[in-house]
RNA sequence: GGGGUGUUAGCUCAGCUGGUUCAGAGCACCUGCCUUACAAGCAGGGGGUCACUGGUUCGAAUCCAGUACGCCCCA
């Protein structure tokens, strides 16, 4: 045979896919006669290159929208990237200084230029390699978050909800990165558990000797404490209510406050108050009117307002200021502790609580319809799980902090006045007009207004993506967005449900009035064999181009799915892609055997029973792989088809119909055994796209269009539960042949007789070929007593007898029949005592009793054969 | 600290509405096979007090409570 023995997957790979992108396969159009499927990417991150949490999701979506596509369905899946603005800027600001160039030096639109430049260089990377997994995406559908269009939808968004009173302008405490010099959304702020050192400091209490000991972490921050507080419960301080105390160094008076929100445990029980640096002291500041003394610049460096070590990093001044404070003998101790430290995401820098003047997207009004929805399931979070998460995070949501100090992203229409008033609008015209209108003058010129310097967060990109893809603002009532939203199947990470998921649901419904999608299936995240979460540093990460490379596309895609249930984190390990392979090897070597039969049209069809049996088999299967399917039981789907194909189609079926060496094969069977192959196929494709589509033109010719790719998914069909029953049982004797052969060194190829002591209404007629061939039996013969010198079991209810010839250890057999004879009676007894349990009687269901009483009689006709069989020993 | 969630075979996990799918699957393991589709394979087999304690029930892996340990989210 010409065929290999070995599954290559290397050239069909690419023949494939350049096969179905040429045909346009992955294309879709709005079509009214068809039911639409949509899936949008949750678009990577532009400056990304594919790892393997993108192998799983990306792997999930196809699954998801080939199986759609062959349902019939307009299957569309739009792809894209998203600018990721932070992570970006950092790269093309490394870029800028490998070629000696200073971010600084350049002005806003030559960093510009240089960024665009970076991405047209670098920004495809991800999307081609998503090929290279098979991924059917509408290529021609690509979007990114900071082309013209996305932009300009950011921009109305942001003047839309500005004029609804949901944007402002605010001086608030955010989270300061000092590294990026930008401020971040409470989401790109990591906290980690960090070994620190709580300072204990002595403040003297004016016009008095006496000291008051407060505890920090941060004694640099003393130069900005505006109050000391204390809980009034507290009895070690009630003396000190209303009095002042002075700032060690600097010797400023400060009021000592009372609040119950001081935690009497913690340190002293006295808390220092530096609104200006710390989240919790700046609400205590508002709520007690203290002022605020914002002691940092924006790179972490102290402020002149500090009066001490202006101008010194903030690390080094607390080192400095603990050994001033020890040397002038404030400092009364130091403590080690471990406390939560928080970290920038993008650029790993001790994120610094900061006042200052940021925008934010009012969050409250848009939360509650956004959080409806995923508790009324009119959005299904896949698993359930993760909605009490949603629900208490919606619950407790704060404002957005939308605006970032950063040049590559969309810049904030907001346009300020000579007198430092603004205006928001689109353009600079509408601007200008607004500005003249706003101040009265009408000499205001454009060049008289200053845009806004910074950018928006990129989520407030993506947040759209379900929309602007679909060029659903600019054009809101546009075929494509009236026929494709809202989409069906979201796939995204949970650690994103937040960031992204609950945000796409809120402009769902501010936009559209509808939701985004109606289902969201969260991955979990892509581990090591260890468990540990797979990282650039650690190392542990293999490259899915390499694995892809070595195992096949179908392999891998395989391999993710094996051991990846909804929401729940994936182990990876390598031999879980192997699998994969082997599958793939097995699918093709079947198809091999299939192939290489010669068909002679003149012979009968010995096989009408496993064709029947099998024809049975694959519905019943497919009844359940749907099942999986529409609960989102992806792995489970998989599993459930791999075994159908590897003990259902190979290990049986084929085994039973296969003719002898070189013979040929009767044209029903190859009929009824291609018609198989292409129903398998057809439920495995989703999986394994290539090695399919390969198989299947092989396997027949085809027309020009006709591919497995958009051939039709199987149909939900009844099947014949008793011939699966029977054929189940059959399986199990010849089962039990095989052991027999194997436990007493009787070689495969030595013909054994079988006697079939028939004690049930089964009949055997239909099988005895198939039992015959696949236990290599030579005669099968009907008994009415038991066989002597034979060895014995039973199998529904009806009991076998393999005679060998006196070479029976009569010994061994008493010992194998006595101890199953024992299981059998204690079985017995456990069923017999449940059914003199008269409250059992009474109080079970009818189904369940007679149940019993079946378990009972089969027990009781089992212990009378094996005793028999003892008894002819 | 608050909330969520989990603990089932060596590993990863199914097990829905308590009772024949109740103790399962895949992988790993052990034994025997190079039997012309496949050694990336074939045939067979051994593994579990369902974390622990108590409760509800005729009956609990399944429901309830507590304990221990793990993970996640929030502070």
């Amino acid at each position: 045979m010409s065929i290999s023995t070995k599954y290559n997957p290397k050239e069909i790979e690419k023949k494939w896919y350049d096969s179905w992108m040429q045909r346009g396969f992955f294309r879709s159009k709005p079509n009214p006669n068809k039911e639409p499927y949509t899936i949008v990417i949750p678009p990577p991150n532009v400056t990304g290159v594919l790892h393997m949490g993108h192998m799983l999701n990306n792997t999930i979506q196809d699954v998801l929208i080939r199986r759609a596509r062959m349902q019939g369905k307009e299957a569309c899946w739009v792809p894209g990237t998203d600018h990721a603005s932070i992570a970006t800027e950092a790269k093309v600001v490394a870029m800028l200084k490998e070629r000696g160039i200073n971010k600084k030096d350049l002005t806003r639109e030559d960093f510009l230029k240089y960024a665009w430049e970076w991405k047209d260089k670098y920004g495809g990377i991800i999307l081609d390699q998503l090929k290279k997994l098979g991924a059917s995406c509408d290529w021609d559908r690509t979007r990114f978050t900071m082309e013209d269009d996305l932009s300009a939808a950011v921009i109305e968004v942001f003047v839309d909800l500005y004029r609804k009173g949901h944007i402002y302008r605010g001086v608030r405490m955010v989270n300061w990165d000092p590294q990026g010099k930008t401020a971040l959304s409470d989401e790109e702020v990591i906290y980690k558990q960090v070994n620190s050192k709580l300072y204990y400091l002595n403040y003297q209490i004016e016009g008095s000797d006496d000291t008051l000991t407060i505890a920090t972490t941060r004694p640099e921050t003393i130069l900005g404490d505006t109050a000391i507080c204390v809980n009034p419960n507290d009895e070690r301080y009630k003396h000190l209510h209303g009095k002042t105390v002075l700032v060690p160094l600097i010797n400023r008076s400060i009021p000592i406050i009372t609040d119950e929100y001081v935690d009497m445990e913690f340190g002293t029980g006295c808390l220092k108050v530096t609104p200006a640096h710390d989240l919790n002291d700046y609400e205590l500041g508002i709520k007690h009117k203290l002022p605020s003394i914002d002691i940092l610049n924006d790179d972490g460096t102290l402020s002149d307002k500090a009066l001490l070590y202006v101008g010194e990093n903030r690390f080094v001044v607390r080192k400095k200021i603990a050994k001033e404070l020890e040397e002038k003998g404030i400092l009364a101790k130091v403590e080690d502790i471990t406390n939560n430290v928080g970290f920038s995401e993008r650029t790993d820098a001790v994120i610094e609580p900061k006042l200052s003047m940021q925008w934010f997207c009012k969050m409250d009004a848009m939360a509650k319809p956004a959080m409806e929805s995923v508790m009324e399931d009119q959005i299904k979070l896949h698993p359930p799980k993760f909605k009490n998460m949603y629900r208490s995070w919606m619950e407790n949501i704060r404002d957005w902090c939308i605006s970032r100090q950063l040049w590559w992203g969309q810049r904030i229409p907001a346009f300020y006045l000579p007198d430092g008033s603004f205006v928001v609008a689109t353009t600079a015209e509408e601007a200008l007009e607004l500005a003249r209108k706003q101040s009265g003058n009408n000499e205001l010129q454009v060049s008289d207004l200053h845009q806004d310097e910074d950018v928006l967060d990129t989520w407030f990109s993506s947040w759209l993506w379900p929309i602007s893809v679909f060029d659903g603002f600019k054009d809101p009532d546009n075929k494509d967005i009236l026929y494709y939203y809202p989409t069906n199947d979201l796939v995204t990470a949970p650690e994103i449900l937040f960031f992204w998921v609950a945000r796409m649901i809120m402009a769902g419904y501010e936009f559209r009035k509808e939701p985004p999608f109606r289902n969201v299936y969260l991955t979990g995240i892509v581990r090591d064999a260890q468990g540990r979460k797979m990282s650039k540093s650690l190392g542990n990460s293999p490259d899915p181009l390499d694995l892809i490379e070595q195992y096949g596309a179908d392999g891998v895609r395989a391999g993710m799915l094996f051991s990846s249930p909804a929401g729940n984190d994936l182990l990876f390990d390598e031999k879980l892609v192997e699998q994969g392979r082997n599958f793939s090897n097995k699918i093709w070597n079947a198809f091999r055997l299939i192939k290489g039969w010669e068909v002679d049209e003149t012979l009968p069809c010995p096989n009408e029973t496993a064709i029947k049996w099998f024809e049975s088999r694959f519905n019943e299967a497919f009844v359940q792989i749907e099942d999986h399917f529409e609960k989102f039981r992806i792995s489970d789907a998989l599993l459930a088809v791999y075994k159908l194909v590897w003990d259902d189609f190979c290990s049986s079926y084929l085994e039973m119909i296969k003719p002898a060496y070189q013979q040929p094969i009767d044209k029903q069977t190859i009929d009824a055994t291609v018609g198989f192959l292409e129903n398998v196929l057809k439920a495995l494709h989703p999986f394994m796209p290539f090695l399919t589509e390969e198989i299947w033109h092989d396997l027949k010719e085809r027309k020009e269009k006709e591919f497995l790719i958009v051939a039709a998914w199987p149909k939900k069909d009844t099947f014949d539960k008793e011939i699966i029953e029977q054929m189940d049982s059959v399986l199990k004797v010849i089962a039990a042949i095989r052991n027999i052969r194997n436990s007493k060194n009787i070689p495969n190829n030595k013909q054994l007789d079988l006697l079939i002591k028939v004690m049930t209404q089964n009949s055997y007629d239909a099988f005895l070929s198939i039992i015959r061939k696949l236990a290599n039996i030579n005669e099968i013969s009907f008994v009415e007593d038991n066989v002597e010198g034979a060895i014995s079991f039973i199998e529904a209810g009806d009991e076998f007898f393999i005679p060998m010839a006196g070479n029976i250890d009569v010994a061994a057999e008493r010992e194998r029949l006595t101890k199953e004879l024992e299981y059998t009676k204690g079985f017995l007894n456990s069923v017999a005592k449940k059914l003199s349990n008269e409250r059992f009687v009474n109080g079970a269901p009818e189904a369940v009793i007679a149940n019993e009483r079946k378990k009972q009689a089969d027990a009781e006709a089992k212990i009378k054969a094996i005793e028999q069989s003892l008894a002819s020993l």
